[in-house]
DNA sequence: CGGCATCCGGGAAGATACTG
DNA sequence: CAGTATCTTCCCGGATGCCG
């Protein structure tokens, strides 16, 4: 939410004027102050798995418009959910990155993905982003189904690449960090929507063929394809 | 959202149009297709302890405006997310219910208090209504500190009146239901604000005379506030 | 090109008044 | 009490342009 300041010069004073705040102590009502404004949830998904440039964010957020994106970080920074941060020379580019507690938001996120996959209007086939596939990895795994050795898996979407690693001894079963695709047991190249397809839409490799390279032994491939499914779909006529 | 049709008689086709969707796959954008408007999950939230009328939802959501409540109730019943019901003669008023699927976001609510409340702009002293201070409650308790015997606590807002049972062999530790406040081991009657205050904020009954009246034994009282804290707040200079 | 300001059109949210 | 109608305000999204 807003909640600038506005100046109000009608007399001698400047009166300062919160706007569109919920203006209630209950938590979630300030959470929405936080990130209730359109977009603003999105982009913290966005750096969920580290920090990203401005354009990468407008890339990966189609939709978004350059100046609400500028506004939008302009909040978050204020209110300490990510800090810009400029790069040492040679890059010295500029990015954003979530506080310690802009990751803690990361709950919010599952839990709104796993409430919404239960809707009939989910619509799994609509364009996705790399951050969000592997986010939903991460959201719903079956912790109990990990399973022993702890293996990695490799993904690259176009420039973009991650390493995740499964261990049924982690806390979270599952980590991932950027880059280094090359050194997973097995790896998954191709578009964000094509990987979904294959782990969530049980489309055959075959028929993704093009869109979508695995590499490494089929046996865990499909070991790791297991640990992944959506709920059931709310009946309509309930 | 909207996601409304909207017919385009430009020529003879009537088109359809949907209208600010975030139109991803992901599933938090779905979520925020479906709860992302605004006061839309702050309704939900008010429904999250049993059905309630129109009115109820209007006066404990001050700056909702009751055409804003017509549309999200509109939206949210055409999402499966609440059905309208006709209670039977001779009450035969209608209320706002939600459906099973609706119930199941209250961890999204959760979780998003629990992260807010370590905001350092949140402030627990704003307006709070009786269901927000109850769902508080089962986000904060904790788990392993509930004991034995299990007991009940009563709660009187006004009119409202809900009575808590406690258990920790019950796998949520807090069951909360309308109605019985007489019935609990201890009772609070009063407004939310003040047992707000008591609760998180310390401040002494003897203070809140007035404000709040507390029943039964002092013992029980203690072991029951002892239940609940805020966690850290976030430093602004991290 | 990255980042940000500015102008503008459309549409959602807010306030108020009105109706059954 | 439960909504509907209307008017206003302002947020969102697109386009353009400035500056480093």
């Amino acid at each position: 939410m807003e909640l600038e300041k506005i100046t109000n010069e009608s007399e001698s004073g400047a009166k300062s004027v919160r706007k569109r705040g919920y203006y209630d102590a209950c938590g979630m009502a300030h959470a929405l102050d936080l990130v209730g404004d359109r977009w603003a949830l999105a982009i913290v998904r966005e750096l969920m798995l580290g920090p990203r440039r401005f354009g990468d964010l407008r890339a990966d957020l189609p939709g978004l418009s350059a100046n609400v994106l500028t506004q939008r970080l302009g909040d978050l920074e204020r209110d300490l959910i990510l800090v810009r941060r400029k790069l040492p020379p040679p890059a010295h580019v500029q990015v954003y990155e979530l506080t310690a507690w802009g990751y803690e938001a990361e709950p919010i996120i599952q839990e709104l993905g796993r409430w919404a996959a239960r809707s009939p209007g989910h619509d799994a086939t609509l364009p996705i982003s790399g951050v969000s596939i592997l986010l939903s990895f991460r959201t719903m795994i079956a912790r109990d189904r990990v399973g022993e050795p702890p293996f990695s898996v490799g993904f690259r979407f176009g420039a973009e690449e991650y390493l995740a690693r499964l261990d049924a001894a982690h806390p979270d079963r599952i980590v991932v960090e950027r880059g280094a695709e090359a050194e997973g047991d097995i790896g998954f190249i191709g578009a964000p929507n094509a990987l979904a397809a294959f782990i969530y839409g049980d489309v055959p490799e075959e028929a993704l063929a093009g869109a979508l390279t695995v590499r490494g032994k089929a046996g865990l491939v499909a070991r790791f394809a297991r640990l992944f499914g959506l709920p059931e779909k709310v009946r309509p006529k309930e």
